[in-house]
DNA sequence: TTTTCTTGAAATCTCGAAATTTCTGATGCA
DNA sequence: TGCATCAGAAATTTCGAGATTTCAAGAAAA
């Protein structure tokens, strides 16, 4: 079993609360394995922002705060607006089939979630989808790092709004943003995308506050 | 003695070349600790981009080529300059006056370099200066995670350009680049700084390759 | 009461050895 | 020669014990 895979897995969707303390010696048990392994996976995850670590404190999950969530959502705007643009640009036929697949799936399981509520499995599969769905969105931008980089911010929201994700609130409005943006795909406007990757985003920003530099235009 | 911080600044100093491989038994007699420790270190690096890492394969530095220096220095363009204008709205004079001085330490190095020539002594100053002055750019910029994946691109970009560092080509260049960035804090001009940071880069931008979004309009 | 000190328990970190996997290159076969 | 096989060497990874540091609770002093 891969020790840091799955602790990043549960990291990101909940298992741990905000702030809790995450003792080696006290995973090793979900994973048979020594404390060694566990620390050296949790030293992977803090380098990721994903844990904090403290030299002889050991790690703890960050504290949540609505400013750390604005400042991650702010920066999932500005890094999925560049990767989008991008990709609209180079992308070709080729991207613009497989977004709208990756939509088609994800909008499927949004459905069966909205009519019959979430239960762990559709849980489970919107994860994997909505992750997809937004990298596919980026794929074809042509930059390794704008890629990583979104990805690492990626996995910071997803933690920060674990507790939120599993009520689905909002399903209908997200399927109908998700087919938003793949719309301004196939009509290749930039400033379109923008305005939608914005309009996405914005109920996760604080009410009120400047708003990042290029996006700022879009207010 | 840190092992994962010397290690970092090795990594990106230019002490390892370019796809060497990192064995941690070997480093290991260089700290006088154990494997482990090493071991531990180099996981941390790998996870923030300086080092590759490969399951039961272990570690290398990655390999240089153009296309990486490129997306690297664009990616950089990117967040310096998002950071510099949230810096410019809201660092007011305080701000300005940090970056003064920030640039103030810089040039003395880089004239004295220019004068003498690169010593190993001036070499390790300049580069702690450099970064104190771009990251006092973006230091009231608002945003923790901005300035923390910056500084991620930042470190990988001293390890592209290790090599070019130590040669102090364009000392002269970087002075009046670096003034032309402080004048256009200083103006309040947004767009000027936009351009300002564009040029200090240009130059390691692969030639005739489409640039990013929100920069194409500075070409 | 509040602060400082003491002390035992608990957590963190380091280490070198053992287990596992990959690499190397020599041998045999077609 | 070209290719597969295999054994030994080398590298990587895991492990649990021991050393070090932090934490917590109670005693002593202000």
């Amino acid at each position: 079993m891969d020790v840091f895979e799955d602790i990043r897995t549960r990291a990101i969707s909940g298992s741990f609360a905000h702030g809790e303390k995450l003792r080696a010696e006290i995973l090793r048990n979900d994973y048979g394995c020594s404390a060694s392994t566990v620390r050296e996976a949790l030293l992977r995850l803090a380098a990721l922002g994903l844990v904090e670590f403290q030299e002889q404190r050991g790690f703890r999950m960050p504290e949540y705060s609505p400013e750390r969530q604005h400042d991650i959502t702010q920066m999932r705007i500005m890094l999925e607006t560049e990767g989008a643009c991008r990709s609209m640009r180079h992308g070709g036929v080729a991207w613009e089939s497989r977004l709208n697949a990756a939509h088609h799936k994800l909008s499927h399981i949004e459905s069966r979630i909205a009519a019959m509520g979430p239960t762990d499995e559709l849980a489970q599969l919107w994860m994997a989808a909505e992750l997809e769905f937004h990298q596919t969105l980026l794929s074809a931008c042509g930059s390794d790092i704008l890629i990583e980089l979104h990805l690492q911010v990626y996995n910071r929201y997803r933690q920060v709004k674990a507790e939120y994700d599993r009520t689905f609130l909002h399903v209908t409005e997200n399927i109908r943003e998700h087919q938003a943006i793949v719309d301004a795909a196939l009509s290749g406007d930039e400033t379109t995308m923008r305005t939608r990757i914005f309009e996405h985003f914005e109920r996760h920003l604080l009410p009120g506050r400047p708003v990042a530099g290029s996006l700022a235009a879009l207010v």
